[in-house]
Parts: C-alpha cells; structure tokens; sequence
DNA sequence: ATCGCTTGTGTAATCGTGTACACAATGCAT
DNA sequence: ATGCATTGTGTACACGATTACACAAGCGAT
C-alpha cells in the first residue's frame, strides 16, 4: 500500500510541464492548451493523482465542507431530513460533517473544533444550541437555524416552522369527537421547540375555551412516551393526548392499548408531531402534524444558496404544517 | 459579522511574538515559557482565534476527518450504530464525514470526492461497496469494511459478523412449535451480506432436511416487507417468513394480521434482522437476530487504534450474532 | 572563568495548491 | 513589416499553520 499521495509537482515532472499547468488542467475555465490538458490528465489517472482538497481549501479560503449540528442520528424525526439535505449537499460537491452530541458542555466544545476547520456553512437542526452560540463560535460563518420563532439577528438565516393552523385543525376534530380533558405530553423540557409546540396546541385549546389539564415530559423516545402516558391516564385520567414528536405517541398508544386496556380513537385521542413514514404504517396509522420534508430541506438548499451567492441581509423562510389524519384521533 | 478570521501571525503581532510561538502555545507539549503562553492564550480569547484546521491538516498530513460510507441514515437499521460511532468518534477529536448516496455511480465519485480530503480514516458500512473500489478508492488510507464473510486482503480491515448459532436456535425453536413451509424475505438482490444472512438460516434448515419453499426481494423498507409477505403467504402458502430485516418484518407482520387475518405466533412465525431498538416495542415485540451494537462499534474503534499506531498486517474481528426472543416467533 | 546543559524564542523551510504576473509565440489587421 | 490581441506556459508568491535549526540567556558544576 503507498502510503503517500503523488503531489503536483512529482505529476508535474512526469508531464514534462510544472505544476501550474497540473492545477490547470484541472479547473475547466483556465488557459491551458487541449493537448496539453489531455495528457496531463492521462499521466494523473495512470498514477492516480488527484488535487489535494486540503491544500485547496487552504489556497482558495473555501473548504467546500457544512457543519450539520443534530440533536440524534438514530431518532428518526430528524433522520429522514437529514438524509435528503445530505443528498441534496453531496450533489453539490459539498461533504457534510455530523456534529451530535448527548452532553451540552460537549456540544459547544464540538462546535468549536468544526468551526476551526473553515466549514462553509453550518446549519443548526438542533434546538439544544442556542442562536447566540452558534454565531459566537461559527463567527466568520452565518448560521442557518431551523427555529420555530422568527429570529431578529442579522448575523443568522433561519427556517421558521408554523403548525398552529394545523394544531387547530385537530383539536377541533377531537374536541367534535367529545373528548374533554388533554394532557400534553412534551419532549425534553429544555427545549424551546418544544414549547412552541406545545403553544400552538393551547391556543388551539383556548379558542374553545379548553386548556390542557395535565403535562407530562419525556424524552422524545418511545420508553418515555410509553411511560409517561401510563401517568396520564392513570392519575389525570385524561382522553386526550398531545405528543412532542411521532415517537411518543406511539409508545403512548401502546400504553394505553396494553396497560389500561383503552384504544384509539373512541376511549382516548392520541397525537403525534413529526410526521415521519413510521407514523403511516398500517400498525401504527397515527394522526399527526407534519412538515413537509422535501419543502423544508429546499428551504435549507435554497438559503445555502444565497449565501454562496453572498447576498445580503437577514434570511427567514416560514414553512407551514399539515395535519396528516390517522386511526389514532 | 467578520469575514475573516484572524490569522497567527496577526496575534503573533498582538502579542509581540512570533508566529512560531502562537503556534507553540497551542501545542501541549512544546518548549515555551508559562507566561508567555498564558499571554498568548489570553490575547487569543480576547480576538477569538483559534489556530486553522485546514492548515494544519497541510502541515502535519493528518486531517482528524473519518469517511462513513453508509448506504442511508435514516434507516433505523443502521442509525443505531451510526450515532454509537459518531460518539466515539467525536471523543476522539474526530470529524466523520457522511457518504451516503442513492445510486452506485454517484456513490463511487463521492468516495474519490472524499477522498481528496485526507481521510485519516474510512468505514465501509454499505455493502453496496465493493472491497475492491474501497482499496482502488482510499488507496493510501486504509480501509475498515464491515463484512459477512472474512476479507482476504493485505489492504483492509474488516468486522466480519456471524449469525449462524443464533440463526439454527431460531430455525430450532420455530421447527419445534410446528411450522413447515418457510420464506426468506430478502433486501436487495444485489446486497451480498443478504446472501449470507439468508445462507444461515438456509443451512439451518438444511440441518433439519427443509429448505426455503419460497423467497422474495424487497428492499429493507416496511412498505416492501408489507407487500411481499402478503404474496408470500397468498401464492406460496407459507407458515414462517424469515425477513433480511427488522423493518421488513414489521410489515410482514403487518401484512399477514391485516390482509389475511393471521396472527403470529400461532398462525405465522415472523423473524427479523439486526435488533434495532423498534423491534422490542410492545407494538412489535420481534423475535430477531440481533448483534450487540456497542460489541460492534468497540471493535471498529479498536481498528482505528490499530491504524492509528500503525500496527501492520490485515486486521479482521469477528462478531457473533444472539437471538433476541419475541412474540412473533 | 569555563564548559555544558536546559530553556525559551526567532528564522526560515515546508505542506500542496491556485493564481497574478511576466513573457514568448502566434495570428491577424494594417 | 509593424502593432496589437490572444494563447499557452513558467516563475514566484500566497494560503496559515508546524517544526528543524540556530542562538542567546541562565544556571550549576568543575
């Protein structure tokens, strides 16, 4: 195995040219003279040379990579996003590093390596981080934040997310349905996000002159869900539940069905938010409040694009949420 | 916002020193005097620098960036151990990069993509990579590939993973309760890990004098498991499906209680692959072949170690499979 | 006082590209 | 034949760090 690459210069001897005219002939708009260009790029295949991306990210002060802070990779509520924005970068030539992390204190310390490596843009999936960290530590960087809030900073471009016309779209549903006492059942409790959620909800609530009777917080997992519902039913005796995310409310569904013995949608109403594909299998047909992934990782793409393009000013797209009608309400 | 971040030499001049001192300052273990670096590190702050990854990547020819080929990551079967390694990773002081594309070609130029950026490492998850391409690909980095079978190669390393005791104490027990006619529902045809997994529950079989009476290919997604199984069990008539993995088998499950009214165990027994933490929600409660995940993901950091202190020769560690036990088998 | 060792710092080369600049060769219009 | 624009190539420097080497200062032992 070489250990070692063949650098420009060493291709460039080979050729019988120097080493600009290697660099030439690999970037399409330069002078360099077609034969010249050909046998240059024969000889670079036959020794397997190709351009040293680090030594050209030094040079041209653009590394071509984007920083994607995520809260998990495993949890499927983010994982079908990331997938696409992921296609979507490699089919620009941009080369995503992951950076997810359990530990707060980590997650900034992480942040700060990533920025060292002169990333091109960074976008914050992660509602963990807060807006002032992100511009603090990406400083030469302008931040692209999925929030759920408009953000006022100059120095950020964001992807605002709306649910509360479809938040009342299903409250009004359920409420028809007869069901009377809701509980919220949230994510971590740290999480803005999550408060905002839950807003959209209550306001929905509060039309009717309802309000929720009961708030349990999980950790976005179905253990969690499962767990806390148990509680809900139990104790608050509730026939609504409100759920963080498409996880919960499923491990929330299974609670009620095994442990109380109480089904979906006639003795409780139970909610999700996310909607991913899990969501729609026949087993679990759950109602949920969905954003529509495609449109949401375009807004990313089309934000990333504007940078490139440096166009000024501060950026906010609004995306709105649907309601998706399952079994479960 | 600043466009530009400040370089050493600038703080070399802030601080009244030499480049060559900002430089040491950074370094845990260089000559430099306490005062000095404290100096130094203060001004540092103060200007918010932090020395340039990219250019230090130049100088030492280490990047600290790890390559993931994986073949999705919003499949659960893989993101489980995706984030486990991420984790590790991080710990380390290491960036992954994701390599993560639909179609074969594009997967190939994504690699060389990639690897223009001095992977110090790369991780072969997908098994839609040949060894060969890796080698041809990363040819001075070299790679570790997750594997059925052992690789017989100078110029890799490889986690090779056995299913085949737990395979036979599935085939014994669903033998046992009186099943007869079985399937194997594969992912893609084109995946050879699939072969393997299916060549263990084959020989299992064989052990028993039965064989597969049917196959079918779907392509690991719930809504292929689904689809199969229902003309598995309508056409072929089968009482026991074997699935290529967990989500397949949810749906196959699925499938046979909603089309065709059959509940398993006692009707069909269903067996999944992988043993993602789904599989043993009380929704689904799987009977699987599932591999112990931090096992896993222990033995691929172990081989970057490996690398890392430049230990010679081929490198494999083998993994042994363990029967998780549900309701559906 | 001299030697030798240690400590701290600066100078300069290096890593592998990209590109501004210079210059020779060529083609074309005058 | 002269002038000018165009084309193709080489030279040299920049990108921002690390580090081998040199050297001065300090210190203890002889």
């Amino acid at each position: 195995m070489n250990r070692r690459r063949i650098t420009s210069k060493e291709l460039a001897k080979l050729a019988g040219v120097s080493s600009a005219t290697v660099s030439r002939a690999f970037s399409p708009d330069s002078r360099i003279g077609n034969a010249t260009r050909d046998r240059i790029l024969a000889v670079a295949r036959e020794h397997g040379y190709q351009p040293n991306a680090i030594a050209r990210s030094l040079n041209n002060q653009r590394s071509r990579l984007v920083a994607l802070v995520v809260n998990a990779i495993g949890n499927p509520c983010e994982a079908e996003e990331q997938q696409l924005l992921v296609h979507r970068l490699q089919a620009r030539q941009l080369l995503p590093i992951i950076l997810c992390c359990a530990d707060h204190a980590d997650r900034l310390q992480l942040m700060r390596l990533a920025s060292t490596y002169q990333v091109d843009h960074v976008v914050v999936f992660s509602d963990m981080v807060s807006m002032q960290d992100a511009v603090d530590i990406f400083h030469t960087t302008k931040p692209i934040i999925v929030s759920f809030e408009p953000l006022e900073n100059e120095n950020v471009s964001s992807i605002r997310i709306d649910g509360s016309e479809a938040a009342d779209e299903i409250i009004d549903k359920i409420v028809r349905d007869g069901k009377k006492r809701f509980a919220y059942l949230a994510g971590t409790n740290s999480s803005w996000i999550d408060k905002l959620r839950r807003k959209w909800f209550a306001d929905a609530l509060a039309k009717r002159s309802l309000a929720f009777e009961a708030q349990a917080f999980g950790d976005y997992s179905y253990d969690s869900g499962f767990k806390e519902a148990v509680m809900l039913l139990h104790r608050d005796k509730v026939d609504a539940i409100i759920c963080g995310n498409d996880v919960m409310a499923i491990g929330a569904r299974d609670a009620a069905r095994r442990v109380l013995g109480r089904n979906t949608p006639d003795d409780i109403a139970i909610v999700g938010q996310d909607g991913i594909a899990m969501a729609a299998w026949d087993c679990n047909d759950l109602t949920t409040l969905c954003l529509d992934h495609t449109a949401f990782i375009d807004a990313i793409v089309e934000l990333i694009e504007r940078h490139d393009a440096e166009i000024e000013g501060p950026h906010s797209i609004t995306l709105t949420c649907t309601a998706r009608w399952g079994s479960t309400a």
